[in-house]
RNA sequence: GGAGAGAUGGCCGAGUCGGCUGAAGGCGCUCGCCUGCUAAGCGAGUAGACGGGCUUAAACCUGUCUCGAGGGUUCGAAUCCCUCUCUCUCCGCCA
């Protein structure tokens, strides 16, 4: 959520930060109601200004044995105008917060402005893709030829874009989990979280998911609950309403979570294989901070999710996301994006984002800086550390063989129970 | 699922028959004083949101709202009524 003040300090500079991301006209209505609302809120509270002193003596009178009857009359009258006035109030607040709720964050100025991913920028590259001196197989064919992944049985039981992972597959996926969550618990400083995987709407609207993309996200049959598309909304939501102490900051958690996506309006997109799911694993990295580091904190994200895709041996690329392709939440996103041989392309793999005060606010999570100071939105930070599916994904196709084998990274094997390789059926 | 209790400021905790209670008291914290150091002691201060004034800004001044959430009664509600949410205790059931 923006600044509703900084909205009305600087409406064409906000406007122009909008445009960068292709929306114009968001704030027309905005400014007309805030005026409006500021109209109102003057005379209302003049009014109750007005009511407080009268009740105080009207008992003041009745104290003193004068009858009040005359003044309570005249206060009940204003009462009425307060609560015509109250309620238009209301209406408008509400408007106002539909408004806000559903404009995107703003584009920090080091993002490339642009339409799409059409201009995203790669940063770097890491690792070369290998040169296969046989025709590789995609991990659609390499799962099912070692009977780990089961594309059939799945749709039998969930239907499309489900995935029953066997055997060593399981196990690889469980592998993968507890190596992100050790690196990252062990060497990055993360604390490990185990959060709920269903939260409610304002959890949410917390993280942006609503009100604006309901249709993205599975709900509970009869309940205001949701699944987590992504461990993102219970962590950043953790300290929600909070005013945290500044030294506490900057706070850093991470949690596997399976996520649950509709992925309503992807039709025919990435249908075969594990890459686009209804629910897949993933660890997530996530970072409340204050607003001067949050910058250098995205860096380090970014670092720390690289990190794990490097001890892997997988080759992947950083790609600073264009205004145009950025989540609605962002203020700066980088994509790392892993080499898929059966794409012949990178393929992202995590998404880390520099959220600054855009959730925090709709939130209210604000910290303390010191204590004498008032409480400040303080920023917030998540990435992929790495997306679980992918990653298995990726090993498959990185890992054959020309046999159709396919070899366990080194790291892994000590959480394979020390299976080296893996070999079709 | 059945029965009961409760939700007040950073924390604990008081709020009588509704009326200077945005909230006593204590703890904590901040600033100052005092004291070889520490501890103790003394004094002052210490919720948030949204407006208005002043200001480059902050500080500051001022108004309104907020005692789990929403609604109602009343001239006036933390205090009375209704609905909801959550927490705790006991019983039952259950991974």
């Amino acid at each position: 959520m923006l600044d509703a003040k900084l909205i009305r300090a600087k409406p064409e500079m906000v406007e122009a930060a909008l445009e960068k991301r292709n929306i114009s006209g968001a704030l027309d209505r905005f400014i007309v109601l805030d005026e409006e609302r500021r109209a109102i809120l003057g005379k209302v509270e003049e009014l109750k200004g007005f009511r407080n002193n009268a009740s105080m003596e009207v008992g003041r009178m009745k104290k003193q044995g004068i009858e009040p009857e005359a003044l309570m009359e005249q206060v009940r009258q204003v009462g009425m105008e307060i609560k015509a006035l109250d309620d238009q109030l209301k209406a408008i607040e509400d408007n106002l917060e539909n408004i806000l709720l559903n404009i995107p964050n703003l584009p920090h100025e080091s993002v490339p402005v642009g339409l799409d991913e059409s201009a995203n920028v790669e940063v770097r590259r890491w690792g070369d893709p290998r040169s296969f001196d046989f025709e590789p197989k995609a991990h659609w064919d390499l799962g099912p030829e070692l009977d780990i992944l089961d594309f059939e049985r799945a749709a039998k039981l969930s239907g499309a874009r489900f995935t029953v992972y066997k055997g060593a597959g399981a196990r690889l996926e469980r592998a993968v989990i507890n190596f992100y969550l050790d690196v990252h618990t062990g060497q990055h400083g993360y604390r490990e979280i185990l959060p709920p995987f269903m939260v409610s709407a304002d959890c949410m609207t917390g993280t942006g998911q609503l009100p604006k993309f309901a249709e993205d996200m599975f709900k509970v049959e009869g309940r205001e609950m949701y699944l987590v598309p992504t461990a993102e909304v219970p962590l950043t939501n953790l300290y929600r309403e909070e005013i945290l102490d500044g030294a506490q900051l900057p706070i850093y958690l991470t949690a596997y979570t399976p996520c649950f996506r509709a992925e309503a309006g992807s039709h025919g997109r990435d249908t075969r294989g594990v890459i686009r799911q209804h629910q897949f694993n993933k660890v997530e990295l996530v970072k409340i901070t204050d607003p001067d580091h949050s910058y250098d904190e995205l860096e380090k994200l970014t670092a720390d999710a690289e990190r794990v895709l490097q001890l892997l041996g997988l080759p992947y690329r950083v790609v600073l996301l264009s205004t145009g392709d950025m989540g609605f939440s962002s203020a700066k996103t980088y994509d790392l994006e892993v080499w898929m041989p059966s794409y012949q392309a990178y393929k992202e793999i995590s998404s880390c984002s520099n959220c600054e005060d855009f959730q925090a606010r709709r939130a209210n999570i604000r910290f303390r800086p010191d204590a004498k100071s008032r409480p400040q939105y303080a920023h917030t930070l998540n990435g992929s550390g790495v997306a679980v599916g992918r990653t298995v994904a990726a090993i498959l196709e990185n890992y054959q063989e020309a046999d159709g084998s396919v070899v366990i990274p080194e790291v892994l094997r000590p959480y394979m129970g020390g299976l080296e390789v893996m070999i079709p059926v």
